[in-house]
DNA sequence: ACTTGTAGTAATCAGTTGATTACATTAAAG
DNA sequence: CTTTAATGTAATCAACTGATTACTACAAGT
């Protein structure tokens, strides 16, 4: 489809490519808005092959969401693995929160967590949505020992921050309210992660 | 459509009716995943009605998401209206928190918001979701008298609330890490909340 | 060189979905 | 009673989408 000779890649490399097409067009777009044709765009290959690797559309997002709750365990128990073991509660939570804002510079990884979490309905994916909550919940509280309050804190912290992304709120920045709330919500990285929300390019939709 | 002898209703009555089953819908499906087919099943109408009364599905997802944002704004300002004036923050916190708890007995209204603030890419809905949110950040800071750390937390709280419900994580009572953080996201009201929002039945989805 | 397995696509299909059109039915007004 | 306007539907359409099939092209082993 793209206009370079297209390159043959291993198996490996093209599932590890769409799934962060993937990740891109789930994240923005949700399960149900996400199509594979988008995601074929995005991957530079064609829709048969990304529904022929991957099985189903199904399948793809649940392995692109369960790919990105891994990769936020892997990002808190690299933080974690860094505490001596006896340092205060408020440092802890904040250098897990720098680890967490760290996942944002990929956009669609919490953004595709965000929209499994809207599936709980869904008989197949809502016990998945469940289950990856959980996991990475248990890491705050189990291995950063974080009792079950300031855990719940935490993840509160960090789901406004995660839909703040969602809705670009950095696109009324200027908005007196709007700026209070993100430099609140944000804390001191507020400038940063303003800039690094703002200005992205429409994804390919795939119409065919 | 539905087995009753097609009772003829007024326009505004079919309005309300269909808004209420978009919301439900809506709530439950998100944006694209809604269909106007189990929206219309849902309100006992034919499809091609509720795209006509509408104009569009856009237009029918628009006015049941600002309504719902409204009904947010309504039931904070009714909590504000008996405040005295001079309690202390904590009060005025917990009492909001009633209020939106109190919301949440309609599943599809808080539910069809968190779905509106997914769309924060989309060219239309997108500043909807911005001023939607901002809409009742105000109230709580300006009207609540709030200072902007203390709107942002109560936030928090109530995104994360509302993701939980989402994803129906009442449907893992039973499973301890779960049963930790409802009861801290809920608070005395846990009980309550996980008996309320677990056995739902399914919707139909409106396949003709 | 030839076979063989893997990467990859074009073409196509069947189901779904939002929207439109033409038509039916009912209530109210004159 | 008749006209009129509003409520409402059945039928249908065109576009979209996930999936399947049959095929091509390239690379590696023998």
């Amino acid at each position: 489809m793209s206009a370079e000779p297209t390159t043959r890649l291993s198996a490996d490399e093209r599932r590890e490519q769409i799934l962060a097409a993937a990740s891109a067009v789930f994240g923005e777009r949700g399960y149900a808005g996400g199509t594979t044709d988008a995601i074929a765009k995005q991957a530079g290959v064609s829709q048969a092959y990304v529904v022929r690797i991957f099985g189903s559309k199904e399948n793809l997002f649940r392995e692109a969401a369960e790919r990105a709750a891994t990769r936020v365990i892997e990002a808190f128990r690299a933080t974690i693995a860094g505490f001596r073991g006896d340092e205060p509660l408020e440092d802890k939570r904040l250098a897990l929160s720098v680890s967490y804002i760290g996942l944002m510079s990929d956009r669609g990884l919490l953004l595709t967590l965000l929209h499994l979490f809207s599936l709980g309905h869904d008989a197949t994916l809502g016990p998945i949505a469940r289950d990856c909550f959980l996991r990475v919940f248990r890491v705050v509280r189990d291995e950063a020992e974080f009792t079950g309050p300031e855990a719940t804190e935490f993840f509160s912290r960090g789901m406004l921050t995660t839909v703040l992304m969602a809705m670009r709120m950095p696109d009324s920045a200027g908005e007196p309210a709007a700026d209070e709330l993100m430099s609140c919500a944000f804390g001191d990285r507020s400038t940063d992660l303003i800039s690094l929300m703002r200005g992205q390019l429409p994804l390919d939709d795939g119409a065919r």
